[in-house]
DNA sequence: TAGATTGTTAATCGATTAACAATC
DNA sequence: TAGATTGTTAATCGATTAACAATC
């Protein structure tokens, strides 16, 4: 089946199959089903089998799924067998959190250029990365070939910033302002509003 | 329309409405249509119809919303015309970083209670609260009647943070932490985790 | 072999969209 | 009135699930 052709709500299982085969692995287990899988995720096995097969055929009958050849094609299924440079804009609290947060390697990815537009900020140093002026943003980011970044500006900002991250061929954005960005079809964006997800569970409170 | 049989899909996109119509109003609007919300944030207009449809008329034939008095609704609908405390377990980066962010003001949240277990950090202040120990945590948020909080500790201590959430009355839990929890089916649980929604992107990249 | 689980088909279920009467 | 937009219906589209032959 074409790339192109697999339904976005496929796409969005597979990280969730990843990040579980990962934690099993981690507790030396070798062997899963689509059973224990479904069991554990609020899944049906049947739509983990089916989401898979899109793929290719992964399981053997009677025995279920290798642990350790699933994740490797599920990482090259979703092209995290490498590791993404990701830029990251806007080094408040949220910012500083996420430069030194440990969950971004082995998974794909490693922040590699901070940006803020504060003189205070730049120069100053986090982990082993200093904080560039988002003025140079474009030049370096191009010629570094960076395409994912992350936004941690306040909301008047992210808009400007988006813009300057297309412009610099980033072509996936990672959103932690409260606010809907515009940009090409051919840029993908996900956003992150922590307010977004509480919203939706205290709709069922009371 | 009872409740509990409007699809969840829809209760999902509710927060994202609101939190349009709350921009729109800020630069000083006061009329919308189903045709402006949904081109500003990539939905059809006959879904944004449908959706409020389950709530009730919310319209006016050839005119459109009033911003303020459809906010109100959504509001009121969501239960966030009015401010839930919100526990936060486990003060790393993550966690100051939420205490210390500001948008949850206005929008039906408030961070009352900071736990976590390093006896350094117990006693700490940040803003105008303390970091208590989360050994007391159950009883204090017992008393305090707090139903709503925010996972940020490693993923080996989310687990056991989330039981004795539960059993301290909390739920509904926002989890940070990058595995997945095990509650009763009365507790609501949304995730987030930076990671997943990289690999969701980066599939669509090369 | 007996038991278990896959991959896939067909049926079911549910969500989205197009269209339009109603009406401001 | 003329133009615009809602709320709703019916049709379409797409996703999930149940079931089972294949087979390890």
């Amino acid at each position: 089946m074409a790339r192109s052709d697999i339904p976005d709500i496929v796409i969005g299982r597979l990280p969730i199959y990843l990040r579980a085969l990962t934690h099993l692995r981690q507790e030396g287990q070798e062997i899963t089903s689509s059973h224990e899988l479904g069991r554990q995720l609020g899944i049906s096995s049947a739509q983990i089998r089916k989401d898979l097969s899109h793929f290719g055929e992964f399981g053997k009958q009677g025995t279920g799924y290798n642990i350790a050849s699933l994740s490797a094609e599920l990482q090259r299924i979703l092209h995290v067998d490498r590791e993404w440079k990701v830029a990251l804009v806007g080094i408040g609290d949220l910012g500083r959190a996420l430069a030194n947060y440990g969950g971004f390697a082995h998974r794909g990815f490693r922040i590699t250029h901070l940006f803020d537009r504060d003189p205070n900020k730049i120069g100053q140093i986090i982990g082993n990365l200093e904080i560039l002026a988002v003025d140079g943003m474009r030049a370096v980011l191009r010629a570094d070939r960076v395409e994912v970044a992350m936004i941690t500006t306040p909301a008047g900002a992210a808009q400007a910033v988006a813009d300057e991250l297309v412009e610099a061929g980033v072509r996936a954005i990672l959103n932690y302002a409260p606010i809907a960005l515009s940009v090409p079809a051919s840029v993908r964006v996900q956003y992150i509003d922590p307010v977004l997800h509480l919203q939706r569970m205290v709709y069922y409170l009371e």
